[in-house]
DNA sequence: TAATTATGGCAGTAATGTTGACGTAGCTGG
DNA sequence: CCAGCTACGTCAACATTACTGCCATAATTA
């Protein structure tokens, strides 16, 4: 474990907490960088999706909607059992707003022809148009971080991302979408 | 609203990579690359907070609970209207949290001194306590992504997720703390 | 044919969020 | 000093999103 992240920063203006005392400098200061992480991951969530929530509310629909035009805009003629394994949520979860998603024609279901058990789901024109409004309150802030933060910066912050995700979400973004 | 996006993708098996579609090709990328760091944003936060959400069920306490922990223990002595303000829900929704915090002795409240009206939150032992073996399932993960990444690339994740965040909450995270 | 899989549906419950209204104590400015 | 604002608490009602458990159907597979 090689953090060995000497910065020596003698804390921030608070006496407080979690004094281990004298000898855990190194390890103290590591640890307020991972706090730190955690706060980022935090803010930069709350607001990512607080932009598209608010078109969302307009519409009577909430983040799960939204998680679900992502993906079936992202991966056409998509099964149930394979956005069930994106999303990590259960069958009932997903069929409530698969089912309001459908009935206002924003997805359609086509019987799979390889095994006509499954249904594949798909955006129709109309929920290709409410997901790209919705990605449009998202990349504003996206396209200004990146734009601002550089190329590499943008490189780091992928690895990192990558990194604090399961191994199967991992495997999931290689493999290009199916 | 420019949603003439008719019937025309044809491309079904793959919806992106490599899609000159004329003159557009610069622009296509942009916005794949965008799409990406939804997709990262996603499995992220997802991993991220399920890390938690373990410990935190067997309690019978659910990540509202963890993220007036963490807020708390990191701000020592915050007023709940600063709480509030961090969070970003409304005062029914933290005082529900927050009564059932003090009510299990993990969180104290104390009065003021320049203001008497305020309620000032601070952990105690026990919530110090639970709130480090919340942070020690996700610090795993993040110093698992910080080692994995190295230290240039967690530069660039930080001034990434900043520009993603609002105004508000880079101040909030410069100020230091309090 | 029997077992498994993919999906749908119903019932009940919990966590988290919202709005709106009302109350109380304490601070502050004219 | 009083009026008004602020900080906080609380009650009621409701919406969204998640969960578990159970049952049903159709299609695939061993």
């Amino acid at each position: 474990m090689p953090d060995v992240k000497g910065e020596l920063r003698p804390l921030d203006t608070r006496p407080g907490e979690t004094r281990p005392a004298a000898g855990a400098g190194l390890l103290f200061l590591r640890e307020e960088e991972l706090r730190a992480a955690q706060d980022l991951l935090f803010f930069a969530y709350r607001d990512f999706t607080g932009a598209a929530d608010e078109v969302l509310a307009g519409l009577g629909m909430g983040r799960a909607h939204h998680r679900a035009l992502h993906f079936i805009g992202r991966n056409p003629a998509i099964p149930v059992s394979d956005l069930l394994a994106i999303l990590h949520i259960t069958k009932q979860s997903l069929a409530r707003v698969l089912t309001a998603l459908v009935e206002d024609g924003y997805v359609i279901q086509q019987q799979g022809q390889t095994d006509r058990r499954q249904r594949l789901l798909t955006l129709t024109a109309r929920g290709e148009a409410l997901e790209r409004q919705l990605f449009e309150r998202q990349r504003e802030r996206l396209a200004h971080a990146y734009r601002e933060a550089g190329a590499g910066a943008v490189d780091g912050f992928r690895r990192v991302m990558r990194g604090i995700m399961d191994g199967d979400a991992r495997q999931y973004l290689d493999r290009g979408s199916r």
